[in-house]
DNA sequence: GCTGACATATTGTCGGACAATATGTCAATT
DNA sequence: AATTGACATATTGTCCGACAATATGTCAGC
């Protein structure tokens, strides 16, 4: 039965996607580093042989995951890829999956005390006062929506960095965003000032003393008000996130 | 004294940007589903009134996040961002950032127990199922590296999967990427067959048994064992991550 | 119903073109 | 010496038109 012979289907790429994975390869593998400049669009088109118009399909293939940049507006420069692009990315595949505040609340419940009980390890003086002066100022705008929901977002964003772990960082990256409308709803409805800075206040107190317990134990209680904020405040804990 | 008035920095947004930012809004706000076929390039150029280059550009912008692919090899179809194309956007940010084993490790330490534990609210009789073929395959290639190292990431990926929580696979997306060659590397060096195998069935009666805190347990004990693994194989535990 | 032939639509790639804007040089001015 | 202006140059963003390769659709013929 001779049924002849079975072929891989072969995989002709595209030359715009094979530039880019040899661009993406080279930056990757540490061949040109961060902060370097890239040949310019008509040199990398002679190198590669091909046009220009490809070129530029693979620059933007690699333009949106952050890997490449532009500074000022002209050159292309190698860049690292910012928390802000990491998590727009995978921020908006998580709108796109429907994800709920639940799911998404689960995974900070993951997150958050890690990132508290992990500072306490590694917090410098700076980054201490850094989270002093959030303190401070959260008390002074406690009734400001908007402004209070500003600083609470970036007490979390001092705790993480204050792990210095960049897997970390780069995993919450899309929390951050997510949660922002949440939060704003929850501060809007429910006015919850003197909760939020109470848990802070002991956030913080556990990483001076570096308190991993602590530390760990009142982020949890915190992200547990989270969770009560927005059921409390009908704002439909298992129904998708909103952009 | 007048200094003059100072003015904003003028946005003068290239209209590639302009074009996938219209696009992506268009997707992410729900108005063209998933599995929606987009308007051929030509009349996306007649509709926004640029050219085909211009239009394939910033389709290139939006291709690379997962949001947009081709259907066969053709019209372009809207699709939900997939575990892999995150996973790949996430991971080689890590990379560039020199993310250390131990930093992935605290991490991976985060997310892991907790997909065990949801696990056992809501995985389902066939995921069960599943979670059973995985571990009897175990028990059957412990000796063979590869294969041993494939339903070892294999079972971590049902267990996430079996959460139905979509944050938290896509937040786990990228560990999947980076952890690959570290496990390969522990397996080659000590083959902890036995010991993947026990924990891997304890965290699974723990699933069957609704019991939280047990799978939560184990699946911590496992990844500890991940831990001395690198440390004993002397794999550099404060090393960057390898691509 | 399957096959083959043929027209059509769509993508991938090419080449060339031009305006707008940065960058670099150098002389003139203060 | 530092600033300004004039000017040439380089680079990007955008456009146009073209063509080959490949899917898709249609229709006759067996």
């Amino acid at each position: 039965m001779p049924t002849s012979v079975s072929f891989d289907r072969l995989a002709h790429q595209p030359a715009y996607k094979v530039v880019s994975e040899k661009i993406r390869n080279a930056i990757v593998s540490g061949e040109i580093a961060a902060g370097d400049l890239l040949p310019t669009e008509t040199d990398l088109a002679e190198q590669f042989g091909v046009t220009r118009s490809t070129v530029r399909e693979a620059i933007r293939l690699l333009e949106h995951g952050g890997i490449l940049g532009r500074a000022g507006r002209k050159r292309l420069v190698v860049t690292l890829p910012g928390m802000e692009a990491v998590g727009r990315s995978v921020s908006s595949a998580m709108l796109m999956h429907q994800v709920t505040y639940e799911e998404l609340w689960q995974v900070a419940m993951g997150l958050e005390p890690l990132a508290g009980k992990l500072a306490c390890l590694s917090a410098t003086d700076e980054e201490k006062q850094l989270l002093a002066d959030n303190l401070a100022l959260t008390e002074q705008v406690m009734d400001n929506h908007d402004a209070l929901l500003k600083v609470e977002i970036e007490f979390h964003n001092l705790v993480a960095e204050a792990t210095h772990n960049n897997a970390l960082l780069l995993a919450r990256a899309p929390l951050n965003e997510l949660f922002y409308p949440a939060w704003g709803a929850i501060i809007r409805a429910l006015s919850p000032g003197e909760r939020i800075l109470v848990a802070h206040q002991h956030v913080y107190d556990a990483i001076c003393a570096g308190d991993q317990d602590k530390a760990e134990e009142w982020m949890e209680k915190h992200m547990r008000d989270f969770r009560r904020g927005i059921e409390m405040g009908n704002l439909g804990f298992d129904q998708p996130v909103q952009g």
